[in-house]
DNA sequence: ATAAACCCTGGAGTAGGGTCCGGAGTCAAG
DNA sequence: CTTGACTCCGGACCCTACTCCAGGGTTTAT
């Protein structure tokens, strides 16, 4: 069998860059079969297969070290129920994301309305502090913390 | 009027770290009105209004520095056809992001269902290296990738 | 055998958004 | 005045996902 390809072959062959190999390995996310004489990396059927698993994973929304997770689940056969676990997981988060981006378009969408109809009127009296959207943003302050309430958070995003 | 207050207390004030009020500072985001004798910040009501101004307008897709040009804006009225253009991109930003998110999704929730039904098969029949997932990663390389066929890309993503 | 092409390693750099630290000065209460 | 809490600053470090580089060894084709 004619496997065993160096990792320029290996880089061509996937669309991962030669750097790119050699970073996903030193974060264990593939192995090399083995080394030639000389040191050089051999990479056979398995690892290129394994290399053209992660970009399509990572456009999945999986990070790199899911993508690890994965690679590892996909050698140990009997993994459908973690997999399936980790795709509940991903399903939410994308749509959690979904669910506040459509907030948030909702949102700009409104603001840019207020802020044409502004620039309609501005055209016609001399109208100065305007911009919905600034003043709304205040706003949103406003609602969440009104007066000298101390809030105990201090960190933690989305 | 009890304004000008310690950097501690805008920090437990706004929800925004010591460290990250100081960080923000360094980028020009926010000013602090002026000083102790000591050297001290404070803080009045129109810097707590900023900082609370922040992390809503990141959660709405605004980096910091577009975020520091929207504070700018809000000092500066007559400001509107400015937010209105920036509004416009973040727009477009937004759909595009919706868009190959629901993609994501349609993918995600194929992948569960195919999942699912694997589970129930394998419970009536000792189906082992089941996954479609992992079976499905494997051939989205296949279709990108047949044979030798080198591809340019070496980087790139959404 | 020799030269071109390829590969090795370790380390630095990038960008964004912070977090943590140490040594020293300041503030407020007792 | 002392003590403890708070703040100052500069700089180092974290995380993700890479990219690029130098200096040297290996393969391969001729």
């Amino acid at each position: 069998m004619p496997e065993a390809i160096h990792i320029g072959k290996a880089a061509t062959l996937t669309g991962v860059s030669v750097d790119t190999i050699r970073f996903y390995q030193k974060l264990g996310l593939i192995k090399c079969a083995n080394r030639s004489a000389g040191g050089y990396r051999l990479f056979d059927g398995e690892q290129t297969r394994e290399l053209k698993f992660v970009r399509p994973a990572q456009e999945l929304g999986f990070s790199l070290s899911e993508v690890k997770e994965l690679l590892a689940l996909r050698q140990t056969h009997h993994a459908c129920s973690d997999v399936q676990s980790m795709l509940k997981g991903k399903l939410a988060d994308v749509q959690e994301k979904i669910k506040s981006l459509a907030r948030l378009e909702a949102e700009l969408a409104g603001a840019l309305r207020n802020c044409n109809r502004e620039l309609r009127l501005k055209r016609e009296i001399r109208h100065e502090n305007c911009c919905p959207l600034l003043t709304k943003l205040d706003r949103m302050n406003g609602s969440r913390n009104n007066k000298y309430v101390s809030s105990g958070r201090a960190s933690g995003k989305q």
